[in-house]
RNA sequence: GGAGAGGUGGCAGAGUGGUCGAAUGCAACUCACUGCUAAUGAGUUAUCUGGGGAAACCUGGAUCCUGGGUUCAAAUCCCAGCCUCUCCGCCA
C-alpha cells in the first residue's frame, strides 16, 4: 500500500498512475476521508491531553491525602466525549484503511505507458529451432510418452489438474531440483521450504488480497488461504520485523506447488498445461535497500534467464505496461519462452520490483547503521522459473521426430544419466 | 480434542487500579579512567503518529499479544480471540 502522507503531499501524482493503469479509483474519495479522520484525532488527542493532566492531579491529590472528588466530577463529561469520538475515529480509520488497501502501486518512470500490447521486447536470447517435420503440440507429446495422465488428474479432482507419471514425475522434480540447486550454489540465494497454507494476514501483506480472495483457494473452516505462489510466504517471512543493514540485500529461494482458482479464465487455455489449477514453480525474492532496488530487478532477471538458458530454451525479456504490471508491481519483466508445438510464447517467469508496497503493508523496516533511522525495504521476486510451462517448452522444442524428447543436458544428473524419454 | 499455566522493551525479568513507557539485570553504544584487553564509573539505547524549528532539539497523542468491556483513570480487573508452554488423548 501507499503511505497516506505520501499520498496527501503527492495527490497529483498518485492520479496520473492511477490514470497510467487505467483505473478508476476515486483518490479524492480518499483524501476526504483521510481530512476527516484527521480531524476528529487531533479533537481526540486534545480532549485526551486533557484527561492525562487531570490524571496526575487526581493521583497528586490523593498522595496528599485531599479528596479528588470534583476533578473525577468534572471528567466525567470529557470521559463521555472521548469515547463518542473515539467510536467515529475507529470508524473513519477503518474506511481509510479499506481504501488504502486497494489503491495500486504507482508504476516506475520507465514503465512503458498504456494497454498491454505497449509492452516492450527488451532482448531476445536464442534462436527458435527449425523443424524438417511438424512439430507435435505438448498434449500429444505428453499422451504418446505416458507421462501426463490428463484424463485420470479429471477424474480424482477436476479439470485442469495434471497427473505427472513415470518419466515426466521424474522430469519436474528434476526441473525444480535444477533450479533450486543453481540458485542457492551460483546466485547467492538461501533456500526455503515454507508453508503451502497461510493467514489473511500473510495474504494481505503481499498484496493478494482483499482484491483477488476469489482467486484463492480457501478453508472452509479455518480463515486459511493455498498459496498462488511462494512470494507469499516467503515475502512474509519478516512481516514486522526491523531488519539490520548489514542483513541487506537477502536473497531467498522457495519451491512450492501454487494454487489458483483462475476464477474466470474458463474458456481460456482449457487444453493441456498451460493454465492448471496446480503448479510447481521455484520462486525468488529479494529484500533490499530501496536505492538498490532497480540495480536488484536486473539481476534477479539475469538470475532467471539463466534458468532458460541453461535449458537451452529460447526466450524474449517482456517489460510489461502500466496497465499489465501487478496490483502490487512498480515494474515487472515477463520472461516468455518458446514452444514451437504450440505456437506461441510461454509466460513462464515474472520479475517484479514491489518498492516499498509490500514491504508497508508487511511492515518489513531496517535500521540504517549510520543514522539509525528506521526505513521500509524494497522487495522483489521472480519465478526462476515457473514449471508447468517450461515443461511444455522442454517437450516442445526438444522433440524429436519419432516422437521423443531429449533430456536437456543441465537435468540428465537428476534424471539417472538418461538422455531420452521415449 | 481435553485439563492447566502463561504472553511486558534487543534479551531476561519485576510490576495486580493513579506518581508506569514501565524497576532491575544482560547486551549494545558514547564518554571518563587505564600500556592493550579486562575491570570500574557516568550517560544513552523501542515503535507509530500530530505540531513547532534550518537543525541539534522541544512538544501533544498512541502502543505492555489482538479486539471489546468496566472505570474519572487499565500493563494491572472482566469477556472473546490468537499464540506459546506442560500433562493427557489422537496421529504421519
Amino acid at each position: 500500500m501507499l503511505d497516506m502522507r505520501f499520498i496527501r503531499e503527492n495527490a497529483d501524482l498518485v492520479k496520473t498512475a492511477l490514470q497510467k493503469r487505467n483505473s478508476k479509483f476515486d483518490l479524492d474519495s480518499v483524501l476526504r476521508v483521510d481530512d476527516d479522520r484527521r480531524k476528529v484525532l487531533g479533537e481526540v488527542e486534545a480532549l485526551r491531553a486533557r484527561q492525562n493532566k487531570a490524571n496526575d492531579e487526581i493521583s497528586a491529590l490523593l498522595k496528599a491525602k485531599q479528596d479528588p472528588k470534583e476533578t473525577i466530577a468534572s471528567m466525567k463529561e470529557i470521559s463521555r466525549q472521548i469515547n463518542e469520538l473515539e467510536g467515529q475515529l475507529a470508524l473513519k480509520e477503518a474506511d481509510l484503511n479499506k481504501l488504502l488497501l486497494t489503491i495500486p502501486n504507482v508504476p516506475h518512470e520507465s514503465v512503458p505507458v498504456g494497454a498491454p500490447d505497449k509492452a516492450v521486447i527488451v532482448r531476445n536470447w536464442g534462436t527458435p529451432r527449425q523443424f524438417d517435420f511438424k512439430p507435435q503440440s505438448h498434449v500429444e507429446l505428453c499422451e504418446n510418452l505416458d507421462i501426463v495422465d490428463f484424463a485420470r488428474a479429471t477424474k480424482i479432482s477436476g479439470s485442469n489438474f495434471l497427473l505427472f507419471k513415470g518419466w515426466g514425475a521424474k522430469l519436474e522434480r528434476a526441473l525444480f531440483n535444477f533450479m533450486l540447486d543453481l540458485h542457492t550454489s551460483r546466485h547467492g540465494y538461501t533456500e526455503i521450504f515454507p508453508p503451502y497454507l497461510v493467514n489473511r494476514k500473510t495474504m494481505t501483506g503481499t498484496g493478494q488480497l482483499p482484491k483477488m480472495e476469489e482467486d484463492m483457494y480457501r478453508l472452509k473452516d479455518e480463515d486459511m488461504f493455498l498459496i498462488p505462489t511462494a512470494e507469499v510466504p516467503v515475502t512474509n517471512i519478516y512481516g514486522d520485523e526491523i531488519l539490520n543493514e548489514d542483513d541487506l540485500p537477502r536473497y531467498l529461494t522457495a519451491y512450492t506447488a501454487c494454487f489458483r482458482r483462475e476464477a474466470g479464465s474458463y474458456g481460456k487455455d482449457t487444453r493441456g498445461m498451460m493454465r492448471v489449477h496446480q503448479f510447481d514453480k521455484v520462486e525468488m525474492v529479494k529484500f533490499v535497500k530501496p536505492e538498490n532496488s532497480y540495480a536488484e530487478l536486473e539481476t534477479l532477471v539475469n538470475n532467471a534467464e539463466t534458468v532458460l538458458q541453461l535449458l537451452g530454451l529460447p526466450y524474449r525479456v517482456v517489460a510489461l505496461s502500466s496497465q499489465d504490471i501487478s496490483f502490487a508491481a512498480a515494474k515487472c519483466y515477463d520472461l516468455e519462452a518458446w514452444a514451437p508445438g504450440t505456437d506461441k510464447w510461454l509466460e513462464v517467469s515474472s520479475c517484479s520490483n514491489f518498492e516499498g508496497f509490500q514491504a508497508r503493508r508487511a511492515n518489513i523496516r531496517f535500521r540504517r547503521k549510520d543514522t539509525k533511522k528506521v526505513e521500509f525495504v524494497h522487495t522483489l521476486n521472480g519465478s526462476g522459473v515457473a514449471l508447468a510451462r517450461t515443461v511444455i517448452a522442454i517437450l516442445e522444442n526438444y522433440q524429436q521426430k519419432d516422437g521423443s524428447i531429449i533430456i536437456p543436458e543441465v537435468l540428465r544428473r537428476y534424471l539417472d544419466g538418461k538422455e531420452t524419454i521415449s
